[in-house]
DNA sequence: CCTACCGATCGGTAGG
DNA sequence: CCTACCGATCGGTAGG
């Protein structure tokens, strides 16, 4: 659990982690300068450096953190009992996203600064991207077993798209967060593949 | 027409343009350095700032110049006798892609990066996605006018919708070129909302 | 187009 | 955690 029984030094690192959630995700992990990061904190990036010994790891420690959170809330999806109340589970994480838009600025920014093969967070987004491919595509598959889905439907095709859909929504949703919802969309797309709507 | 009866200064200006796509492409604007271009042009950067008078001047004429070729390849497009033909005309846009991924790998980490509203290209992009989703609502709408589309479907929210899931998944394709075919999951979706698939 | 140079900023280290 | 500092790199200018 983050942000618990914490040490001074674990409660500054927090800090410092959220700081660096908030500016990777404005401006890039490139944009993004140690000294930016500290100043947030109100330390000097010297001091930053004492809690993290260089930027690369505090990408890391910064994705690791949203993994953790990742797992909690996937975590709980997992659990659901048919695989409709599961799809609105992950609806409902959409809409949830909407109100951390630091963090979804983070994933929409590095995902595509990842791309490429030379930056420290590539192999990360590729893995990250099949794992969450076949999560939705094994909901999908949930869905078909039960009889909820349309015949002929190509779950692992459903899933990749999904997946994409749900990028390309949260960039959209950034540029308007206002006239954008991301979950209606997705909503829609689920039903487009269902017998009966959501 | 780009690269056609150019003076020797234009030929020039063309290879500093090429360089920056790719180079924008692979790390972003932020992470390229205009000594990166020149030295990819066999010039020095002083050299490249006597064709482009600053960094983000070359960032405009890169997205000039892109915009322009859409322009022909969309331009074709809308002459399409009927609607169905005009979204073939799009999915063969997608296909085309596929051939340049230096121009998809800009405009996914542009776009990306350009989130922050301190970004020169923010508004580029802001009014560069109304207008796309604008052409793919008009293109749904031509579909449904025909009655080619599913009962009930809502035309704006496809047209967003499709838009998003194009860049989702050009992001995705660039991190597995070989795997995702864009073109494809394209189709599949347009032909959930078609009576008759394509 | 080049050489030469500018001030600003970068990630990181030394040493306390 | 800080001060002080490092070499490297940045976008841009002067002057030809």
């Amino acid at each position: 659990m983050v942000g618990e029984n914490l040490s001074k030094g674990g409660r500054r690192r927090e800090q410092i982690l959220s700081a660096a959630v908030e500016l990777f995700g404005e401006v890039g992990y490139r944009g993004t300068s140690l000294r930016d990061i500290a100043q947030r904190v109100g330390i000097t990036h010297p001091g930053l450096l004492y809690h993290f010994h260089s930027k690369q790891e505090l990408l890391s420690a910064v994705l690791a953190r949203r993994d953790e959170s990742d797992e909690n809330t996937f975590g709980l999806a997992q659990q659901g009992d048919d695989s409709r109340e599961y799809i609105r589970r992950i609806l409902e994480l959409a809409e949830h996203n909407s109100t951390t838009p630091g963090l979804v600025e983070l994933f929409a920014t590095l995902s595509a600064e990842s791309t490429d093969l030379e930056h420290p967070a590539h192999a990360y987004f590729k893995t990250r991207y099949n794992r969450v491919e076949e999560t939705f595509q094994s909901m999908f598959d949930r869905l078909a077993a039960e009889g909820e889905l349309r015949d002929g439907v190509d779950t692992k095709l459903l899933g990749l798209s999904f997946a994409a859909l749900m990028d390309g929504l949260q960039v959209q949703w950034l540029y308007d967060p206002d006239t954008i919802d991301v979950a209606e969309h997705l909503r829609n797309y689920v039903n487009a593949y269902l017998k009966t709507p959501l």
